[in-house]
DNA sequence: TCTGGGGTCCTAGGACCC
DNA sequence: TCTGGGGTCCTAGGACCC
């Protein structure tokens, strides 16, 4: 018995990486099989409107995700546009995600259709990294619908981009000494957190490939990628082993909204910004976070984008707490924004709510809204959210009866 | 008719405390 | 009278990711 549990056998490729293929889009088709086939895309439709997810059929028309969607038009005349269900993604990802935990208990999500999989200790039930691949996507295949990629290394960093590298419905398992060899012809753009402005960076050095990095001189890298050189070389090289975590909690949490047109009249923007902030408010009771920070972001018509934060005295969820705040914020800055093309609201430094002591603000105006808007959170999931608004953020327009979301006013 | 909405992480300066 | 430096919080902006 020389080989023991705890001598974990580091060259076996035990990360997995599993992505969901076309995620959104491929939901959209699974629950609508009339649009198999098609160029199919979800997004907004609207003039401002971007790709969110697109169907393999759209992609070989050349269309992307985070694409105009006035593009996207162009591309494909007979493109269909499937308005984005977030909610129901969501809880999709959840399906998938219970489905991955009963086969591997070490996992961790790191988006809506992504996690990351130990799967060393599940080689004794469930066979070798690649065969508990398979049987995750067939299972996924056949008891939700929707197709998936694999990836497996001994890095996370590599069994990403091998599963980037299977896609679609493939997988694609790296073994430890393969690694080098698989990564050095890869554009340099593979590496998670060399964006646009790393890659043009790199390329005036003639750096263009993975490869090419790891020959050029640390210091020389330095220059162009700054502190983040170690990280970079480390995953260049395959080299990171990073385990497994569960993220703590959310860091912040925020809702923010485009225009077709841009809004020119203050108290319309005013008007927004407060439903922002209830519905940010809303958010966090509904995750029982208190914020400590608001910060209302602004962007003009030319993309210039600022955003201006604000501490309470106390930690709060109360929509009217963060809407005197945001408001103030808007008064000081609005002067110079005569015109709005994006406004946002989000809650920063979140602390959970059972474990901060509750402060009853009797002195302040807003005294008592933290019962008033627990009350309409009931109300609401009593009797729908359409039931239930601020007085101030009703217009004629709205009033029938409609939702006073942001997003209720622009189907 | 150029560019969404949800986020995370990092840097940097100034205020303030010790 | 003149003086250092560390730690932490707040604020603003930017790169990056899905």
């Amino acid at each position: 018995m020389a080989e023991q549990d705890t001598q974990v056998p580091e060259e076996v490729p035990g990360i997995l990486h599993l992505d969901m293929d076309a995620f959104f889009a491929s939901i959209e088709i699974r629950d609508d099989p009339s649009l198999q086939g098609l160029p199919v895309v979800v997004g907004g439709a609207g003039a401002r409107g971007v790709v969110a997810a697109s169907s393999y059929p759209a992609r070989t028309r050349g269309i992307r995700s985070a694409m105009p969607m006035a593009t996207a038009r162009r591309l494909a005349p007979d493109l269909v546009i499937v308005p984005a269900r977030i909610d129901h993604y969501r809880a999709v990802s959840q399906q998938v995600m219970a489905l991955l935990g009963t086969v591997v208990a070490e996992r961790e999500q790191i988006s809506v259709d992504e996690a990351f999989l130990d799967v060393r200790g599940a080689r004794r039930l469930f066979g070798p990294p690649a065969q508990i691949a398979a049987l995750l996507r067939r299972r996924i295949r056949e008891e939700l619908g929707l197709p998936s990629s694999v990836g497996g290394s001994v890095s996370r960093a590599v069994a990403k981009i091998a599963s980037a590298h299977a896609k679609p419905d493939g997988q694609l398992i790296i073994p430890a000494e393969r690694t080098a060899a698989f990564l050095a012809p890869l554009p340099v753009s593979v590496i998670s957190g060399i964006g646009p402005r790393a890659v043009a960076g790199l390329g005036d050095i003639g750096v263009r490939t993975v490869g090419q990095l790891l020959e050029v001189p640390v210091s020389a890298l330095r220059r162009v990628l700054g502190p983040r050189t170690d990280d970079v070389v480390l995953l260049a090289r395959g080299a990171d082993r990073t385990g497994l975590g569960r993220r703590v909690r959310d860091k912040s949490l925020g809702t923010e909204r485009t225009w077709d047109e841009d809004l020119t009249d203050p108290r319309e923007v005013r008007r927004r910004i407060t439903m922002m902030a209830d519905d940010v408010a809303r958010q966090l009771r509904a995750s029982e976070f208190l914020a400590r920070t608001v910060v209302l972001k602004l962007r003009s018509p030319d993309g210039a984008t600022i955003s201006r934060s604000s501490t309470f005295e106390h930690p709060t969820a109360t929509g009217e707490r963060l809407r005197e705040h945001v408001v103030a914020l808007w008064e000081r800055e609005r002067a110079g924004m005569p015109r709005v093309r994006l406004a946002g609201v989000r809650a920063m430094h979140l602390e959970p709510a059972a474990t901060t002591p509750v402060q009853h603000e009797l002195t302040a105006r807003s005294a008592g809204w933290e019962d008033i808007e627990a009350a309409m959170d009931q109300a609401r999931a009593r009797f729908g959210t359409a039931s239930l608004g601020r007085g101030s953020t009703l217009d004629p327009l709205t009033r029938q009866g409609q939702a006073t979301s942001p997003d209720a006013e622009f189907p």
